[in-house]
DNA sequence: TATGATTGGTCAACATAGCTGACATAAATC
DNA sequence: GATTTATGTCAGCTATGTTGACCAATCATA
């Protein structure tokens, strides 16, 4: 059984130092590299599963999730969020398509748009995939409390470029940040 | 600024008070979600850039990081931290010896291992790309203060699957989980 | 109305990084 | 001596990203 070593030993203050500044220590921060790679990993191993058991992989995931979110979306704004290239959007948009996941009406104002929603289908398996993940995420929530998570979604959102920051703050004008 | 809404009551809540897991609702749970997905590909954004430049990926800067971190670990070890086959490490690790980034030197007690080092190539680049996302993640827990951090590191900590949160707490015995 | 921009799609080729399976070698262990 | 362990290697497959070129329908406007 592998194991990871401790870091070098240091200091290591009391947790509960005043002194400003405490968990910018190099230490502290490469924990939270690490951590942030872990969780991310693990986080999307349960989907993973059940995607691959389909045929389907983690794009195929991130479309029916952001669709599912937003239906009616355009391929222009699908293509905003995911920021990868249309030629590999398409490749995996066109499989879910053709699978049943996910139809496209074409736009009412503008009929060059293909506007995106889920089928029935596609709406069963975003619930249960969504279900899994919230289920982690609200067994995690419910361990830590409320204070804990505000704190992780002040981090996180402070982890994101500024466009994407921006990005977000429209979407949930009502929230923190 | 928008009206920031109470999350949850600041110490534990009885489980049956009414507003228990306020922060437990699906919408916050899926902009949890998306955060940790937003959050990680723009944190590792940087250090991908320097690493393309380098003709290296991500996986190069796995090995890399962890080998940087813990010198003379086996690749049996490293195995263990990335969970890859050991084919798909080799692809990687043998291009960063090839290349001069990791050297290899046979285990003392067991002669069959092979200890990974960074060389000096190896010690700089990791280095840089170390300071890039420290830098990241400084300016996020400076921004956000210590009880943010807290609380990003107890909520990252319970999305880990049980013997990944094993794993780190005999790395890190002396913090907080 | 003619022109140019926008939305979306397609074909081809390539790279990275995961995977399985089979097999090899040296060293350790029983 | 036989078996297990640690590591490496070959061959091939898959998923998902990339560039570049090109096309069609529609929209906006000079």
């Amino acid at each position: 059984m592998p194991t990871i070593k401790p870091l070098s030993p240091s200091a290591s203050p009391a947790p509960s130092s005043p002194q400003r500044g405490l968990y910018l220590r190099k230490q502290d921060l490469r924990r939270g590299i690490e951590l942030l790679f872990f969780a991310y990993r693990d986080f999307t191993g349960e989907a993973d599963e059940i995607l691959s058991e389909l045929g389907l992989g983690r794009a195929h995931h991130r479309v029916i999730y952001f669709v599912g979110r937003q239906p009616d979306m355009t391929v222009s704004e699908l293509l905003g969020i995911l920021k990868i290239t249309k030629q590999s959007l398409s490749r995996v948009l066109s499989h879910l398509i053709d699978t049943g996941y996910i139809r496209q009406t074409p736009g009412v104002r503008d009929k060059r748009q293909r506007l995106l929603a889920l089928t029935d289908k596609g709406v069963a398996l975003e619930a249960k995939l969504t279900e899994v993940q919230c289920r982690r995420f609200a067994a995690a929530y419910s361990a830590r409390g409320g204070d804990a998570v505000d704190g992780f979604v002040k981090v996180l959102s402070s982890l994101l470029d500024e466009d994407m920051r921006e990005q977000l703050r429209r979407q949930y004008p009502d929230r923190i940040d």
